[in-house]
DNA sequence: GGTATATTGTTTGTATGCAAGAAAAATGCG
DNA sequence: CGCATTTTTCTTGCATACAAACAATATACC
C-alpha cells in the first residue's frame, strides 16, 4: 500500500477539494468557508451560546473564538450575554448577516450536489452513508 | 437538508478525526501528523526536490517549506543544492530520519485498517473508490 | 455563608494551509 | 551574447485548528 492510498492522507485531500470548492461559492459574501459554514449553522438556529454552536460544528472553542470574531468585525454577528448564565456568551446574527447567512444557506444543497456531480445519485447516497460510519462514535462526535 | 449533512463539513470532520487517529500514532516519534505524513512519502522515496515532494503530497510550496524547516531542526531531512539546477532543493532523510521514517511508514497499513475497523472489508474497497472518485479531476489532483 | 470544584470563553503558542509576491537561477528568443 | 520569461523555492500575511493555561462565573458541598 503507497502512502498516496493512506486514508488519513485521502481525507485530507478530500476536505480540502471540498473546502476549496465551499471557499469559491462562499467569497461572493467576502467571507472564508469556515465563517460561511457557521453562517449556515446559524442560519438554522440562531442566538446559541458559544459552546452549543461549537458542539454543533466541531471546532475547538480558541477556534470558534477567531472565527466569531471575524464575523462580528465585518458585522455579521453579535456576540451578547447570556441573561441567566452570566459566563455564557449568546452568538445572534445582525440584520445583515441574517440575510447573507440565509443565501449562504440556500447554496448548501446545489453545491453539494455540484460538488459530488462526478457521482451516480446512488453512489451519492453510500458514500454519504459510509462517511457518517467513519465520523460517527469518535472523539467531537 | 441540515448543513450537519453538507458534505463539505462531513469531509472536514472525517478529515479531522483521521488527522487525530494518526496523531496519535506518529506522536510517540516526536512528530505532528503532517510531518509524520512527509516522512512516511519520504520513506518510499528520498532524495526528491521540493517541487515533486510537494505535488505528490499536494501541499503549497508555503507549507512544504515550514513542514520541512521543522522536519530538518529536529535532524531528520536535510535539504541539499540540486548539482544539476542551483534553484532545486532536494530532500533528503538523515540517518535518523530514515530509522523514523521507516517505522512510521511501517504504521501506515496497520493504522489504516484500525481507522476503518467499523466498516466491512467490502464498505472499505467502496468507500475508498468513491472517495478517489470524488477527488479526481481537480486542482492539485 | 464559604470554599472547592466545574463550566464557559478567551488568550497564548505552535502547526498547518493558502494567496501573493520576492529572490535566485535556468531557459528561450532576438 | 543580452534580456525577457519561466521555474523553483522562500517570505509574508492571514485564517483555521488545537493544546494548555487563564479569568470569570456558577455550582456543590460542608
Amino acid at each position: 500500500m503507497k502512502s498516496q492510498d493512506c486514508i488519513f492522507f485521502q481525507l485530507a485531500k478530500a476536505s480540502q477539494a471540498g473546502t476549496r470548492h465551499w471557499q469559491e461559492c462562499v467569497a461572493p459574501f467576502g467571507v472564508t468557508a469556515a465563517q460561511g459554514m457557521i453562517l449556515a449553522f446559524l442560519a438554522e438556529e440562531d442566538d446559541v451560546t458559544s459552546g452549543g454552536l461549537g458542539s454543533r460544528v466541531q471546532l475547538d472553542s480558541a477556534t470558534l473564538t477567531g472565527i466569531i470574531d471575524r464575523l462580528s468585525r465585518a458585522g455579521l454577528v453579535e456576540r451578547k450575554r447570556h441573561p441567566e448564565d452570566r459566563r455564557a456568551i449568546r452568538i445572534g446574527l445582525t440584520v445583515k448577516g441574517r440575510s447573507v447567512a440565509g443565501k449562504i444557506r440556500a447554496l448548501v444543497e446545489p453545491e453539494n450536489r455540484s460538488f459530488l456531480s462526478n457521482l451516480t445519485p446512488e453512489e451519492e447516497m453510500i458514500f454519504r452513508t459510509l462517511l457518517r460510519k467513519v465520523i460517527s462514535r469518535r472523539k467531537y462526535q
